[in-house]
DNA sequence: CGTCGGGTTGATAACTTTCAAATTTCGTGG
DNA sequence: CCACGAAATTTGAAAGTTATCAACCCGACG
């Protein structure tokens, strides 16, 4: 086999996959595709929607309000599926928009589920990690509700390099990180100023850096503790189901 | 038929459903338990979860910090599913707690798992009741992340008069509420004082009144203006699906 | 009655946003 | 290789929003 996917590494890590997943999970990609940012893959409204595998580049979903600011619902990372609900709903209620420069593999969705029908454990494996994706938004929720400014960025931060680390693209120390400031603050729900000073306080805490698109933690440990991490919750050696 | 249920009533709005489905849907409930507010239902880090279907009473589900704060993340009411996340995932990310006395049904997963199966147009209209609490959840998060004290309120007062109107709980104009300040306040990431002062605020405005356990909308579509409510997001009439 | 949980109100403090203005970074064309 | 302009980051000051603290009120209930 040559590289795994990021998806693949991903799904092993949930789910011990039998050479049979993998190449079936391998025949799921379909057309590969790129975009640019400054052009929605998704927009508001619009229906007859596509599933897409990201598989390289980073990509954001966000609404927008009638007051006029917007809320980022959740960055996506190469490995993580597109769309999938607009898909189940006939139209999007929200906008999906390219971070970086994004290549991604349609996926036919009467092929992902006949394959959940013939190879179970791959089933089981995708249904794990959309129900990992519920749990981030969740955990965003609550973060944005009930934790401070510096909590929940440290918090943010911390949970990127878990993802990221899974799908073989960061270490436990630091990873590549392409956003911005104003897109963080989206995220987060702060203003980009808030953003500025808050990582200015976590670096002059010797907490965490985040220099030149590089998130660097400088004290795991402390990061952690700050932000009332869950280790657990994302972080774990072998495949959970043997 | 008996008086539809409030699970019946909430699916036949999203898809025609057909008497052999109904049956179906009766079958799923198993044992019907009681639950009283102060136990909960679901304890975070508890295994070996049981889904149910909630038939009366309200609950709620939230997470607990390190810091003291706890954020609920959402209400559930009649005819929701209750756990169905946590039985998947092996164990519990959150906390489930009645809100009021509560009675709900235990569901067998694997019955749930063939009734798919069987009647698809049940499946379809589960996964469809599926994908509107997830895009509730997002919903709250925008809210939370972009919209005022004011907004965020009147936001979610109002998705609770569609979601109640829907299973036959609650009209256009009003409908009964049994939370308390306390419990909405860890809802909308507020502070009990402030919820106070924001409901005192939309009554003096003629918006809405919250008193004695019941939400009347006074100027339903002010209300909707100041919240940016997408009235379609919740409210059709016949079935989405025939 | 006395207590207790919920609601209400005022005063003050804390946190975050907004506005405005440097400063730095970075890609592009000269 | 340097200059230029646009975008991103940084900082300060002032304003706005929401939390916290401290009372007080009220109805339910033992």
């Amino acid at each position: 086999m040559t590289e795994a996917s990021p998806l693949a590494r991903k799904l092993a890590a949930f789910v011990a996959l039998s050479d049979e997943d993998l190449s079936m999970l391998d025949r799921l990609h379909q057309r590969r595709r790129k975009f640019v940012p400054g052009v929605d893959l998704v927009h508001q409204g619009q229906s007859n929607q596509t599933a897409y595998i990201l598989a390289k580049g980073w990509v954001c979903s966000y609404k927008l309000l009638a007051n006029g600011g917007r809320q980022i619902v959740d960055f996506q990372i190469p490995g993580d599926f597109l769309g999938l609900r607009s898909v189940l709903f006939r139209t999007a209620d929200h906008n999906i928009e390219p971070v970086t420069p994004v290549e991604a593999s349609e996926v036919i969705i009467s092929d992902l589920l006949s394959a959940f029908a013939d190879t179970p454990r791959l089933a089981t494996a995708v249904l794990w990690a959309a129900s990992r994706d519920e749990a981030m938004v969740v955990e965003h929720l609550v973060g944005i509700g009930r934790r401070n400014a510096l909590e929940r960025t440290a918090h943010y931060l911390l949970e990127f390099g878990a993802r990221l680390k899974l799908v073989g693209l960061g270490t436990k120390m630091s990873y590549a990180c392409p956003l911005s400031q104003y897109l963080l603050a989206d995220a987060l729900g702060l203003s980009a100023v808030h953003v500025n000073r808050v990582l200015r306080q976590l670096r002059e805490m010797g907490l965490l850096t985040f220099h030149n698109g590089r998130v660097t933690f400088d004290d795991f440990e402390g990061l952690v503790a700050l932000a009332d991490f869950d280790k657990a919750y994302l972080d774990h050696d072998g495949p959970l189901l043997r």
